[in-house]
DNA sequence: AACTAAAAGCAAATTATTTGCTTTAGTGAC
DNA sequence: GTCACTAAAGCAAATAATTTGCTTTTAGTT
């Protein structure tokens, strides 16, 4: 079913596809999908958490720092790309007693984190906690793409994690 | 056509209501408003972002620190709120060419800190700059709020507004 | 008053959603 | 292996929402 969304998707607008189309290329009776997710919001929110899901963990750059700037950016880019921005609104849309879709979304963030900072730990790097970079980094990158009518630029993103970060040594 | 939408949203839940129902309400035929919104989703963004407009400016208490701190705690508690969380997806939910509707929210969220800069300028206060309180102020909290599972406590947010400004000078 | 353009009404056609009932597929007991 | 039993899926009829073409009203202009 998955599958046959993100085809869907692929293929046409976003407020094109319907249940029984989703239904049809599924090859299935659209009642199941009813019975199953209610409505169209929840099938395409799970689908969203789904993708929003990272397929690997950050990439081990050498330090924290380039650590975080590499993840941030790819962050931002990814969240502020058409698909991104669908994604995030689909996740957000389902209603009633999900937060979990969010809540979901927002683990994956603090899973990533949490591994740029153990390396960080672990190479005996300073590194601030996972919330502060929530907080100062992610945040004020997602209320940009959300609410504002310009991402946030490269330099932006680059700008919020030096904040978060000790001075850089001169080279 | 607002104000009938608004009292259903007070009599029932969220999800119940539906555009025939509204039209029935407003006096109207449903195809009236299918010519003019579309969708329930654009109508609902549009109410939104009417009653998430401020209706005063902020409270001026003598101090750009107290004016920022009784802001954010009352924005918080707002957006925090059900209604709030509501208002905020349906604003989000509007699809297509609107990022308008989210633009106009954090609009107005500007404006407000904008009078609050501007007061504390005039006082001789040093303030930083707007972008700089959504950033580091607002963006927190509405993360929180859209995408963990606990809004931002008082205590949170104060020491988001404490981070913003110089240290306190002990009384 | 007559003309015009935009908005609203009306009703038929289409499409989506819900629901009761039947059928199928999978699971464990014997 | 077969027989119940359960959960999920199919089917189809009933209901509800959405779209659309056409007519009527409304408000503004001459």
């Amino acid at each position: 079913m998955h599958k046959a969304v993100r085809d869907l998707l692929s293929k046409m607008d976003r407020n094109d596809v319907t249940i029984p189309l989703i239904a049809t290329e599924a090859g299935v009776t659209p009642s199941t999908i009813y019975r199953r997710w209610g409505d169209l919001q929840e099938l395409l929110a799970d689908v969203a958490v789904e993708r929003l899901r990272p397929d690997a963990p950050p990439k081990d750059t050498g330090s924290a720092r380039t650590d975080l700037e590499q993840w941030a950016e790819q962050y931002a880019d990814e969240m502020a790309s058409g698909p991104g921005r669908a994604m995030i609104r689909d996740v957000l849309s389902s209603v009633g007693a999900d937060t979990r879709n969010a809540g979901k979304c927002c683990g994956y963030t603090r899973e990533q984190l949490q591994v740029i900072a153990d390396r960080a730990r672990d190479r005996g790097e300073v590194f601030p906690d996972v919330e502060a970079v929530i907080d100062e980094v992610v945040a004020p990158i997602m209320y940009r793409i959300l609410f504002d009518q310009a991402p946030p630029t490269s330099a932006k993103v680059l700008s919020l994690v030096e904040r978060m970060l000790p001075a850089r040594r001169a080279t």
